[in-house]
DNA sequence: TAGAAATCATACCAAATTGGTCATTTTAAA
DNA sequence: TTTAAAATGACCAATTTGGTATGATTTCTA
């Protein structure tokens, strides 16, 4: 199962948490209650995300996190790979060619690289405010038909 | 780093090389050889495909596998949730909608839901004959100069 | 201004998944 | 009947992931 990890996951969460109120200074401790995460856990993602950039951390009495930036100027990729590293769907496209004496594949890098752009594209194209945003209840049918457009820029 | 498991990337490659010679009948051993990839590791991943309807297997005296349908009617989301299973980026687009009494967040399925279905778009718009066309002659040097721009947007 | 409380930060440990190996059985062609 | 090959299942090692505990830092308050 193609799956993110699940600190990635927590941490899209956490953040929506945080981009909710974002005035709010909150506390590690106060994000464990509301999201139900071990509250060491949601420590460290969110030192993570401090060092990536994403949010500021109030030492001290009353301290805690918040965001560093306007949701709007956050995207999906920005969290994901905050915590899990770049998105590089093969090996084939990190830096060193590596091993690619192999025959017969190497074709296949293009094509690669379509779509391992695709879909940095996919969790590039959504923005922490949409992530809050507008909870229609979506559960049941048809109500995520007005969706996708995404995944154009193949083809 | 999100990428995909080694079986599933071996998987691709070995679906390309048996893709190369359709009319031929590949042994696990001579694919090994080919790709570089250890017997066993061929011998499991050549199952799985053949479980999932995407090879066909000959057993006996100079048996081996073949497509069990033209290269253009495979993708490569085909062979990866043969190998990886289904693409389901976070928990909460499984089925049992799990734990979501977690407040402030549910807004943000719908949005999952749209990242999903783009990734898979864009695994699901190349296809088993695209990854071996334009295989330009590439062993030895500067061959694969032209090859695109990959690894730029990594840094 | 000093101490204490609240909080961030880091180092450590356990468990689960993944990747790979081996040995046995079944099949079919020569 | 012998041989070469696939199919199957059990097994082992290692990396990664998730979680825990402890330590360091800052700010408030008396």
């Amino acid at each position: 199962m193609i799956k993110l990890s699940n600190l990635a996951d927590y941490a899209v969460e956490l953040m929506c948490c945080i981009a909710l109120k974002p005035q709010d200074v909150h506390s590690s401790a106060g994000l464990s209650d509301l999201a139900h995460i071990p509250l060491p856990t949601v420590s460290k993602i969110l030192g993570t995300l401090v060092r990536a950039g994403l949010l500021a951390s109030h030492r001290g009495l009353n301290g805690g996190f918040s965001l560093a930036r306007p949701a709007d100027k956050i995207s999906i990729t920005h969290i994901i790979e905050a915590v899990d590293g770049p998105v590089q769907l093969t090996n084939c496209l990190g830096e060193e060619a590596s091993d690619c004496d192999r025959e017969s594949n190497c074709g296949t890098r293009s094509q690669w690289y379509r779509i391992n752009e695709a879909v940095k594209d996919a969790l590039g194209s959504v923005r922490l405010s949409q992530m809050i945003e507008s909870v229609p209840d979506f559960i049941g049918d048809g109500a995520m038909d007005d969706l996708p457009l995404i995944a154009k820029t193949l083809n």
